[in-house]
DNA sequence: CCAAAAGTGTTTCACGTACACCCATGC
DNA sequence: GCATGGGTGTACGTGAAACACTTTTGG
């Protein structure tokens, strides 16, 4: 193996990836189960070293790639990591990510590897290996704080949703019930919703419209000081 | 000197910060002009190496200390930065740090080694080296995001304070002029501040109220939930 | 026809906003 | 006594919050 030598020490730089998802019933976090020491067995956030050639961004994104299938509809950086007691093996630095991802389309969870991965509600997670604790209470809070004034709900539903469904992310993410019609009054007059020409299918009761969010309406309104708030 | 040798390739990993202080008339940001190639002779952002035994935090209030002689009110992790081609010799990935100083309490301006430092209007830069500006341009977004809802503008402003110098920051800041009597009624209906029996001294004119920060009733009330927002 | 959720309007109250004048002080 | 900024009150309109009933559909 070849080896790489530097006149000063340097610390070893990961990416770690808070993975959200959303089911019928809660809001779900991506954990995978370590393989090896320190902490094997113990479950614990995708992630894995920044490669020499390739951005963080970029880092995060093959990492989440390998761990699992899932189309990432939504990536950002949350916060730098850089306890000097993290790793008990070596100083290690980790710029965590969190990610949105559209669990309700696919409801397969595939592993590329032999890996155990599993969805964890948040309120309700294994202990977890490192300081990951502490980077999981960082993601949450920041999903709750930016999901009031960025249209980030959507990225967690798939493409078309009907506004119960909409509601019930704000209700999850914020933790709070919402009251029915002030919340799709305060919605459509923000006039980023298409109506479309569809319903749900198969529920037992009245059939709900679809929407879908118009992004580049977002995005045209946005740059001219628009603020989403909800 | 030392060598240190790895398995696999390890990027550069620094600090960079941003400095804010405020004089009479604009909002202001500390720059050291570069001794060393690269951009020798060019401006940039105070910043340097992280040390094996030390947190990111700490690099960052070590390398503040090195330059200047300011005491920071204010340090807050700001993002990190890890393109791949951001210096030319090397692979550096450094985590930026913005901050707040009080600077109108101390007029001088010291530099404890021969390097110049200077204070620059955030307006009129001059050319910055690496992707300094792209950082800076980052640090000022956050500062005018995160100055109308988290009660930072008393960081730029010394412990005893006018109420026309603190509707002062927040003009300076969002760029807007502020209605005098409705940014009173605001702030003090926040019920934060707390009223000195003192004046400002050596005004041609009848001389204002000081007010200092409760910061302790602060913390109180935003532990039960309550949120500051100008 | 019954269960279950979809969909809709109005009233109330708080707060943001706009706006003009008197007061105290130093020179 | 005058120039300069300090300090105050009110009216208006917008938007958030509270609240209940009718409609549609599948079984």
């Amino acid at each position: 193996m070849a080896r790489h030598t530097y006149d000063y020490p340097r610390p070893c730089l990961t990416v770690d990836c808070v993975v959200f998802g959303l089911d019928e019933t809660a809001l779900q976090v991506l954990l995978i189960q370590r393989a090896i020491e320190p902490h094997a067995g113990c479950w614990a956030l995708p992630g894995g070293f920044v490669e020499m050639g390739e951005s963080l961004e970029a880092a995060a994104r093959r990492e989440l790639q390998e761990e699992t299938s899932l189309d990432i509809s939504y990536l950002e950086q949350l916060y730098t990591f850089g306890g000097v007691d993290r790793d008990p093996r070596d100083r290690v630095v980790t710029v965590a990510y969190y990610a949105l991802v559209k669990r309700l389309d696919h409801v397969a969870r595939a592993s590329s590897d032999a890996r155990q991965v599993g969805w964890f509600p948040v309120n309700d997670l294994p202990p977890l290996a490192f300081d990951h604790e502490v980077i999981m209470a960082a993601a949450h809070e920041r999903l709750r704080g930016k999901v009031r004034y960025q249209p980030i709900g959507f990225e967690l539903l798939p493409t078309k949703f009907t506004l119960r469904q909409l509601q019930h992310v704000y209700e999850t993410i914020l933790d709070r019930a919402l009251d029915k019609r002030n919340f799709r009054k305060k919605i459509l007059s923000m006039d980023l919703l298409i109506e479309l020409d569809e319903t749900e299918q198969g529920v037992a009761h009245r059939a709900a419209r679809l929407y879908r969010f118009d992004r580049r309406k977002y995005e045209r309104l946005s740059k001219r000081g628009f603020l989403f708030e909800i």
